[in-house]
DNA sequence: TATGAATGAGCATTCATTCAT
DNA sequence: TATGAATGAATGCTCATTCAT
């Protein structure tokens, strides 16, 4: 309790401020003052304000990344694993609002260089694109362009998160959740899926 | 006579300058730099740089809003015209990369205030609950949410217009083209759409 | 009516502005908007910002010292002479509060350049040298150096004039009126005074 | 340890800035160069260059009263405590031509907001209230109202300082110097004073 | 590791003034 | 005489970053 961590204070205040406020209108100074450390110290930690930036956004990434392969299941119904991953993935969302927004605001967004949105999106949208080959391989899956259905894919899952964000309370009714599943599946199941 | 429309030159340079480098990176010297005019003839037409942002953000929605209204079609058969509005937003991203692109980076960015941002979505959003709700009636499209519905809407139109101007000659592809129309249809049909 | 004579619209409305915000905080275009010409229309009266303040002072000036000449008398009794002429210098100040305030405002400011406000200032005080001297040599008044007396009358005079704007009402009760010059003839009388 | 106190040399270069250009000509670069630091210090300690000079006027308001505070003496004689104050407000502004021409220029300026130009005169002025009253109860100075008595007071100090200011020498000549006494006192003297 | 005063390039914005109509 | 769009130098202020302690 005495020594706080310095350095995680300056992470959690950055995430809050730069969703908050957007990361041009938050300067290294508010940071530091709002985390209770002089200003130099933001920069004992973090050799500039940008790669404060890409680490929270590369760590935020990771976490997320963890969390759903941790429930990864291998039913032998893919139906029902796909079900299990997208509300995982919805689930991590909600216990984490401040950094889904995060990741909604920036992921497409100039303030962090294209290179690390790109490895970041990518080593989760593969993991996704195994699924969906598995998916082809199965018949159950519709024979789209792979990277159009990855595209979509994510399209819907931020759409989804954002809708539950915005609604809180709807998460808990299965008219929605489930709702939320289906157009998913959907969008990309053939007729035996 | 001569009409230099030197408003209008500035408006095209901040669109451009905007989506390459980012609001904040463009300062309003490099806008006037490069439209040609001084630095206070931008200031002439708009009395902030925030202000011109939200001209730029609210008329391009309202020429995109103006183009698929125009393509609105009434055969008698829901799919097909929700087809011919698909291809039309479509079509309208790809002829305007820049526009779309534009929307894509500031839809949900903090350089535009939310109050802006809503009333742009909501013009064009309410506009798809109305389809929507014919579908419903009609038996045709299944019936969750309408807000959900909504989102997903705009976070597949969000993915297809991303997927279409990274990849662009894929458009011309029917394979692909009729992909994302199959997607987004199959989203939300019933059995019987 | 139908030209209401645009040059003294901008007097006029510089006056007030330049009293109630001050010189630099009113900008040209400012003037020109409240007083219903273009901002060009300023620059055709005056050739510049500066010369219309040059303008304002030395005519208001001008002003003050017309109506105080007119009130001059000379009934052989210095004293009522004296009385006569504070209170005409009074009241022109209480019946145009705006232009008074005005002169104690810019009389010391650097605003308008010391060589015009020294030329306003001689052709107002030289007229009090003269009575002054009569004094002297009547031995009513005391025989102090001359221009620590001017600068002693101008200093008492900008101080009651301070004081019946800021208190209006006082100008009608004898008391305070009587008391205003009482003190100022005091202050340089002799015992015969 | 070595101590530029960057701070002060920033106030100095202020002040001397203003008066000599005034606060509008002067701007905060050329107070930053002149000083001898970079723009960003003169921000690090004052929030604005209003600020700075509300700074200030208030510090060197300060200073004035903390000066003759010090000179107060309480002999019985109250004329005599009078000229001993007068002697040495007048003796302080000639030892601080700088700050005394500050005061000239500024305490009536619209470049200092009306609040603090009050705050900083009632404490002088109330000072001399309590003295005036005191000079009534004696029988010693006549019984005008009090308030035109303060202002006629501060108006004949600016004018006796702008006079002893404008001629360096005559400060040590009796003649100029009890002159300047003799008509402040006699203005508010009774014949008794 | 931590501090915070100091830096100075960079920015949005203002505004007196010009000039073609 | 009147207009108002256009100009661009000048200004107050911000802020990421450095460094002596």
């Amino acid at each position: 309790m005495s020594k706080p961590d310095k350095k995680q204070a300056i992470l959690d205040t950055a995430l809050t401020l730069f969703v908050s406020q957007g990361f041009y209108a938050t300067s290294t100074a508010s940071i530091a003052k709002k985390a209770g450390v002089a200003t130099g110290t933001l920069f004992h930690h973090f050799p500039s304000k940008d790669e404060l930036m890409n680490h929270l956004f590369i760590s935020i990434k990771q976490e997320f990344a963890d969390a759903i392969l941790t429930s990864v299941t291998d039913s032998g119904n893919l139906k029902q694993d796909a079900q299990h991953l997208w509300y995982a993935a919805i689930q991590w969302a909600i216990e984490n609002p401040l950094k889904q927004e995060f990741f909604q605001q920036y992921s497409m967004s100039p303030s962090i260089p294209l290179e690390i949105r790109e490895q970041a999106m990518n080593s989760i949208l593969s993991f996704m694109g195994a699924l969906m080959q598995k998916g082809h391989a199965l018949g159950l899956l519709a024979d789209y362009p792979l990277s159009l259905m990855q595209d979509n894919c994510h399209g819907q899952f931020l759409a989804a998160t954002r809708y539950f964000l915005d609604n809180p309370g709807k998460w808990q009714e299965p008219t929605h959740k489930e709702a939320s599943f289906a157009m998913f599946w959907n969008a990309m199941r053939t007729d035996n899926g």
